[in-house]
DNA sequence: TATTGTTATACTCTATAACTATA
DNA sequence: TATAGTTATAGAGTATAACAATA
């Protein structure tokens, strides 16, 4: 994981990562900025996606742990420090007498909205360091690799798509 | 964090994400194949950085606290779990009688060359699917955007540089 | 006195297994 | 019987505070 010899867009004199080392850090870089911004708030990363999921559904214990990649008892104690702190809320399905469906409440809501606000202004102001144009050119090239990766994995990146 | 219409770089026909959207999702994937490589060598994310970084150094608890982030009481945890397996080995500092130095063993090494070098043959998979081109101007961007936010944290991106 | 490291304690997060209630 | 969820248990990982040994 070492460096490179600088390569065509690099302005002279700068050196280059490997592409493995570029993404990695990258990677680490937007990695903790999520973690601090959720950890200002009290929140991990794992309650911070169980925040976000719940923003546009009301699953199930059994749902959300495949929503989140949880065991049923993992998502059930995910679940129940949440509600301690108030920030979701369990009730019986209507539909099924053995199932909880799970949902924000107020202050879960306005807490994730938060959060992913601040989030959204980090990655801004990281991606602010380079101009618009190569902005625009690194958003392209990053959805296109994802929108091909996800297709490989048989995902959809899309939401909506049919 | 929806979508946007499609931008310049983009084929015909291919939706954008949001520059937001694509870094967090981007980071998402790559923390991801990290974290299931590292796995399939019963170790953890922690673990792996921690292996990583005495491949090139035999810090004190103290540093090494430092490198990775953590209280020493967190540091001395993990390298206690680290060495009941046998992947580091303790000493005392030949210099200072209060001090503990922590090197990779053997075991620790390989294990952590090859867990590394799966992870970037992971990425470079992952990279395969953009053109040879495209990918090195992306790698060029993503250096640029890193050492400006870098040098704003004043961090050294490459270590040895003075 | 200050620093280094360990230990005691407490909490989150995770999984497996056993259990209860419902289907 | 099968499924949904909870609980008991065990372990990693984290921090704070108290401690022992060394500087």
């Amino acid at each position: 994981m070492g460096d490179e010899p600088a390569g065509r867009t690099a302005p002279a004199g700068m050196r280059q990562l490997s592409p493995v080392d570029a993404l990695a850090q990258l990677s680490f870089v937007v990695h903790r900025m999520l973690e601090q911004r959720a950890a200002e708030h009290d929140l991990s990363i794992i309650q911070t996606r169980l925040l976000g999921v719940l923003r546009d559904r009301n699953p199930t214990i059994n749902e959300l742990g495949g929503l989140l990649g949880l065991d049923k008892s993992s998502t059930s104690g995910l679940v129940e420090r949440a509600e301690r702190r108030g920030l979701v809320a369990r009730e019986p399905s209507p539909t099924d007498g053995r199932s909880v469906l799970v949902s924000l409440t107020g202050a879960g809501r306005s807490l994730v909205s938060e959060a992913s606000s601040q989030f959204e202004r980090d990655i801004s102001a990281f991606l602010a360091h380079l101009p618009q144009r190569d902005r625009t050119t690194l958003t392209a090239l990053v959805t296109r690799v994802l929108v091909a990766h996800a297709a490989e994995q048989g995902i959809e990146l899309f939401p909506g798509d049919r």
